[in-house]
DNA sequence: GCAAATATAATAGTAATACTATCAATGTGT
DNA sequence: ACACATTGATAGTATTACTATTATATTTGC
């Protein structure tokens, strides 16, 4: 995908790091490898310990980017929803028609992630395996609420919110906005989930088919003017 | 609830645990403390060091019926699983109305949850709670394919086909009935935990919210006949 | 009622994890 | 050349997630 401005980058939170990893080659080689690592091995089996021996470098210098490897995983998950909202806004944007608008946004949250030479050091298909296998660990935690509080999770609640908005544009009698929004976002996630390992729970096989399904769902659940 | 028959036990797949809780007064107590625990201080947080204080007795002999913490949640998970689906056959059973008897079956799993005296180690509010909260750890891992092999996961498998016939007998055409099944089932545990932690992405906020938002997004879906 | 079997408790030990602290080496700007 | 920031190396700690062994209750079978 072709951006209009030479260099977008997607702003995080920065109490989720402790130095910018944006800012150094190492911040950058910790983003990229432990994207490696946690979709290679998953994030229970991922240590700082075995990313310093990978990136040839120092599981203390790790620790001057993040206090520890949740901090890492909020920080890749906001990436990449920050990323997806980018693309979201970017293709809905123009959109006149309140209908198609939806149905566009829809489409871009549930469509299987292709990657983006945009962002060299980040691999957008494995981050999106990571988000599908990882990112409910990052908010199932007792810290929820004051994590929370910290705004850690900002811009995937946006991401719900611009959903919902577009939701009331096609139907403003509809009193699940927030509701189907969240559905769809998490829904989406999960059906991927399931067609790799539990293939009889879902009916999205092809490409294309959780897009369907989510269009299908939506648009019978609203009236459209 | 009542039971029409006065021992009504859960069937655990047997390879989850080394030696069946339910057959001592040891295992019922691991069982009855480690719902309360979990709930207390969150998965994560549990140890067997810290149940067995709890329950004055040693790490070692909880050892001898779970090899560790994650099977004692597939333990618990599925004891969950099974009980709602007991309620789920028992209610639906009657029904001739296949209308009637999805939308008594979208109540069943999508109301809160109730205390059921007939088992009286098992907490099942607050085992609803950990299932809300922890259960999506049970799957988010490395050993989900081979764990899947060995039936961990039967019940719930079971339950979201039961979902799928139902769909499908309301509207035979309808093409996603197993991802619409899904859908269901984990979508209402997360609306549950929108409710708690990120309040501004549910709209279901009151008892009952849940279950009209799910019946509404079925029933706009299908056809019925 | 007693021996045998079984269940539970107590203790110790291990490798790995998730850090913290300290200090040395290297590079960078002025 | 000197200050300062960055990174690397090493060591150390508390906790976790176990395993192994032995001791002590408790149950049961005869």
């Amino acid at each position: 995908m072709e951006r209009l401005f030479g260099s977008v980058t997607i702003k995080i939170n920065d109490k989720i790091y402790v130095k910018d990893p944006q800012s150094s080659d190492l911040g950058k080689r910790i983003i990229e490898q432990s994207i490696l690592m946690i979709n290679d091995i998953g994030f229970e089996g991922f240590t700082f310990k075995k990313l310093g021996n990978q990136i040839g470098s120092n599981e203390s210098s790790i620790y001057r980017y993040f206090e520890n490897k949740h901090k890492l995983l909020l920080y890749l998950t906001s990436w990449y929803w920050g990323w997806l909202e980018y693309q979201l806004v970017f293709a809905t944007n123009s959109i006149a028609d309140s209908s198609e608008k939806l149905k566009k946004a829809i489409e871009i949250v549930t469509r299987p992630t292709v990657e983006d030479s945009a962002f060299s050091y980040i691999n957008e298909v494995l981050l999106n395996n990571i988000v599908i296998n990882e990112y409910s660990k990052s908010y199932l935690t007792k810290e929820i609420d004051s994590e929370n509080k910290e705004g850690y999770f900002v811009i995937y609640k946006r991401m719900i919110e611009r959903f919902n908005e577009m939701i009331s544009a096609v139907d403003s009698e509809y009193k699940y906005p927030s509701s189907l929004a969240s559905t769809i976002l998490e829904g989406s996630l999960h059906q991927y989930f399931l067609k790799d390992h539990f293939p009889t729970l879902t009916d999205c096989h092809e490409k294309g088919d959780a897009t369907k399904y989510f269009t299908d769902l939506v648009f019978h659940t609203l009236r459209t003017k």
